[in-house]
RNA sequence: GCCCGGGUGGCGGAAGGGAAGACGCGAUGGCCUCAAAAGCCAUUGUCCUUCGGGGCGUGUGGGUUCGAAUCCCACCCCGGGCACCA
């Protein structure tokens, strides 16, 4: 009688011995070549939910695949443990945020290891540790050093019920926060910014290099949002002191400019509004700005354009021709020169507007015969513009271009839609932004020997929609560094995407106290060969760790030649539940921790493999776990050493079943190339199957077990250790395919009469064209569909297929 | 509105222009058992059938091809991203 499946003792057992042999540990003189995967780190909300499961039931597949192809593999994990939920909880309850957090990353990490997927632990980092803190600090004053920080008023994006500001990424398209649904309002405040538009060409550029899915770099792309153009003055009518300054992608249409626009926000709105319009753009200028974004923007729509007569006219540089001069809301005042000709013939939006304030329309574009829209955009030979008729678009450009360079009105320009990157927050939980202000030196930076600028414990949450840390004499007064006067903290904190900005360089040195990182450390081990996690970090995360990348290999801290931080990336699918995405705030979890108990870690990862392809969103079923588990008991009992449930394969089929198992082989070891895992689980069930059937050999069992051990980490290695004692799968080579065995020695030849399957023999995979026709030809059931005639045609690929058309 | 995905049995899904529905769930039947559970074996797209087989079938309509779930065009539906960026 054999050993029954024990599935929580053997769980625990390996778990304890990959821990304790330090499996998946590897240091910075590791010989072997270097793979470095990496799972996104979690925010720690507490117990594993099924997202994280499967996130790094995939990590963890490709780390013991690549160390079984003998690579010493580097596999961190730590807590992006900085963020607004501790603090609300804090409100809440008055629990401090660090017992808070520090007991979610005790169950999360639990749930992690009960998963079994393994990490060098050794290297665990944790955004709201003083060490984390200190680093995150210096290279905050670095990029202060450098001018890739600066403080800036502003109008931002505040956010009521979060009480802070937001990220222009933080802000939803319907003008609400992406955290907790407010209406986002605007405030003019001091916030400190990071000067990613001075990456932006490289951002953009170095996309194509990256093997990302294209959706991902498309999503980076728009964002960007790099636009090319030219930008020219216009003379203000009457006002030789004034010009007006505007962007266009469209130079070739200028001849058709029949009104400018300038943003309410423009700083030359009171210069160009005229007495008698005085009160009318006031109006107009509070009313827009006092409103907020979702108010804004329910007045798109045709007929909607709101804007006012300014009382000014400039003059269009193409024709002499004088334009009255608008305030409107269209144009946005962060974008571009904030002013814009209007060339409603070419811009639905200007024809709109053009329609509604009763403009003029000039059409400066011939429109195709057809044509029956309003503005056209396409190409066509210019018309209504003089010496630049008959030209394309493209040709037009530059041609309008030159002349406005040869009279020094304009010039050629790139416009990037992508903003400076605003990371202060009026938070408590956060990353302190470590600098001074002193009355007489202004803003002081923390000399770096101080650091880290730790937030004290002490203090009161109260829902004052300030920080905490303002109300905190002791932290909020200091001395100035420079002269010992005294002076005051900033109480701003960090975006905690600052902190994720930058984790991955210190996973791979994060023992060093000298530094956030050596550059060797990084140049051994950067840049991430695979980076895994959702699609939600499409723009945010990946965009603002990219820009860091670049940043720290500029100011001498990372490897000069370290220009991208992730090679490859993937994105998992999110897991629904009826239809909607699973998450605790939508309060639809399946935890995973019920499965963990039942059925065992291995069944619940050979679920989440199995469910479908790893980048679609799937449906979470518990129904579906039943045929992992139960396949685990299958596999238990065909390769536990002493059980009999499957007999031995006979004399006269242990060949046949050897070459199915090379044949396996081939295909499975494909499948995890392919990132197919689905279809590799399917596989090795299949083959299981066929074992039962036809009976098993060692080489066949040993080999399902090899090709299975990343998948089910667990049974896999208790099996083996039951077939080879002393011995431990993980540390045993991928197996190889021999090509010769591999080979099918028959195959099904299909026969086809107009394309429809009539009948189909085995052949030999050698078979040879005229041997497939005559064999065709021969087939009763194919001269029955015959019935005498000859076919016109014979298509025949050896040696799966032949077809006779006639 | 624009840009990406995607629509295949009762369900999750497979099919790299050449056998549609692998594998799994569910369902049905059989073996084992005093019985049940577990296990093992078989059947399972749909309609017709004289049980040999035959017709139909991958959102809809067209097209390309000897051959289309797969490629092309148009449309419908679902999901996601962007959205006054001049």
């Amino acid at each position: 009688m054999a050993a029954a499946y024990d599935i929580q003792a053997v769980e625990k057992k390996w778990q304890d011995y990959w821990v304790e042999r330090g499996t998946y540990q590897v240091d910075n003189d590791d010989p072997r070549p270097k793979f470095y995967c990496l799972c996104m780190y979690p925010y720690p909300s507490g117990p594993a939910h099924q997202g994280h499961v499967r996130n790094y039931t995939f990590g963890d597949l490709i780390v013991r695949h690549r160390t079984m192809h003998g690579y010493g593999v580097l596999t961190p994990m730590g807590f992006d443990s900085f963020g607004l939920p501790a603090e609300n909880a804090a409100l809440k309850t008055g629990v401090h945020p660090r017992s808070f957090t520090d007991e979610r990353i005790a169950e999360l990490k639990a749930s992690i290891l009960r998963l079994g997927s393994q990490y060098d632990w050794r290297r665990e980092v944790r955004s709201h540790d003083p060490e984390y803190i200190k680093w995150s600090q210096r290279i905050f004053l670095r990029l202060l050093d450098a001018g890739l920080a600066y403080r800036k008023k502003a109008p931002v994006n505040w956010c009521p019920g979060c009480q802070t500001v937001l990220a222009n990424e933080q802000v939803l398209a319907d003008g609400t926060c992406e955290r907790s649904g407010d209406v986002v309002v605007k405030r003019d405040l001091e916030q400190w910014f990071l000067k990613i538009t001075a990456y932006a060409e490289e951002l953009l550029a170095d996309l194509d290099q990256l093997d990302w899915p294209e959706r991902v770099k498309t999503m980076q792309r728009n964002w960007i949002g790099r636009s090319e153009g030219a930008e020219f003055d216009l003379e203000v009518q009457g006002r030789p002191d004034v010009k007006l300054r505007v962007f266009t992608t469209r130079p070739d249409t200028t001849f058709g400019m029949t009104y400018a626009v300038v943003a309410p926000e423009h700083p030359l709105v009171d210069e160009l509004t005229t007495p008698d319009r005085r009160d009318e753009v006031r109006a107009f200028v509070d009313r827009v700005t006092l409103e907020t974004e979702v108010e804004r923007q329910t007045t798109e729509g045709s007929l909607e354009k709101r804007g006012v007569f300014t009382g000014s006219s400039v003059v269009n540089p193409f024709n002499s021709q004088p334009v009255p001069v608008y305030l409107a809301d269209y144009v946005l005042m962060g974008y571009g020169t904030g002013a814009i000709m209007a060339v409603p013939g070419e811009d639905q939006r200007d024809w709109d507007f053009a329609k509604t304030h009763g403009l003029p329309i000039i059409r400066t574009v011939e429109p195709p015969d057809d044509w029956e829209g309003e503005a056209y955009t396409g190409d066509g030979p210019a018309i209504n513009s003089e010496w630049l008729n008959g030209l394309d678009k493209e040709r037009a450009i530059r041609k309008a271009i030159e002349w406005l360079e040869e009279k020094g009105i304009g010039v050629r320009t790139v416009n990037y839609r992508l903003r400076d990157w605003l990371v202060s927050r009026q938070r408590f939980w956060g990353c302190p932004i470590p600098v001074v202000y002193c009355p007489d030196h202004g803003v002081v930076p923390v000399p770096e020997d101080q650091l880290p600028v730790l937030a004290p414990d002490d203090v009161e949450f109260r829902p004052t929609g300030e920080s905490p840390l303002r109300f905190h004499e002791g932290f909020l007064n200091t001395t100035c560094p420079i002269d010992g006067e005294p002076a005051l903290r900033e109480t701003d904190t960090m975006d905690t995407f600052v902190d994720s900005s930058w984790y991955f360089l210190r996973f791979t040195d994060a023992w060093n106290e000298d530094m956030p990182f050596s550059k060797e450390a990084a140049s051994k081990w950067m840049p991430v060969d695979q980076y895994i996690g959702g699609i939600e970090h499409a723009i945010l995360h990946l965009m603002y760790a990219r820009f860091f990348t670049k940043a720290l290999a500029d100011l001498d801290i990372a490897p000069k030649e370290l220009r991208e931080p992730f090679s490859r990336l993937f994105t998992q699918g999110m897991i629904r539940l009826g239809g909607t995405k699973m998450s605790k705030s939508k309060g639809n979890l399946i935890t995973p921790q019920q499965f963990f108990d039942t059925v065992g870690a291995d069944a619940l990862r050979l679920h989440h493999l199995f469910m479908g392809p790893p980048a679609d969103d799937v449906d979470w079923t518990d129904a579906g776990i039943k045929g992992t588990s139960n396949f685990m008991q299958r596999l238990w009992r065909l390769a536990d050493a002493e059980s009999d449930a499957v007999p031995i394969a006979a004399e006269s089929v242990e060949v046949e079943v050897n070459r199915a198992a090379h044949r396996l082989i081939a295909r499975v070891s494909d499948e995890y190339e392919r990132w197919s895992y689905n279809t590799a689980v399917a596989a090795c069930m299949e083959f299981t199957n066929y074992l039962y059937k036809q009976g098993k050999t060692e080489f066949a069992v040993d080999s399902l077990l090899l090709l299975m051990a990343p998948m089910t980490p667990h049974i896999t290695a208790e099996l083996w250790e039951r077939r080879h004692p002393g011995e431990h799968i993980h540390e045993q080579r991928w197996p190889e395919a021999d090509v010769t065995m591999a080979a099918e020695e028959t195959v099904v030849m299909i026969i086809q009469v107009n394309g429809k399957l009539r009948d189909r023999l085995n052949v030999k995979p050698s078979i040879d064209e005229a041997e497939m026709e005559k064999l065709a030809l021969e087939s009763p059931k194919v001269r029955e569909v015959l019935d005498g005639s000859n076919p016109k045609r014979v298509i025949a690929k050896p040696p799966r297929l032949v077809n006779l058309v006639v």
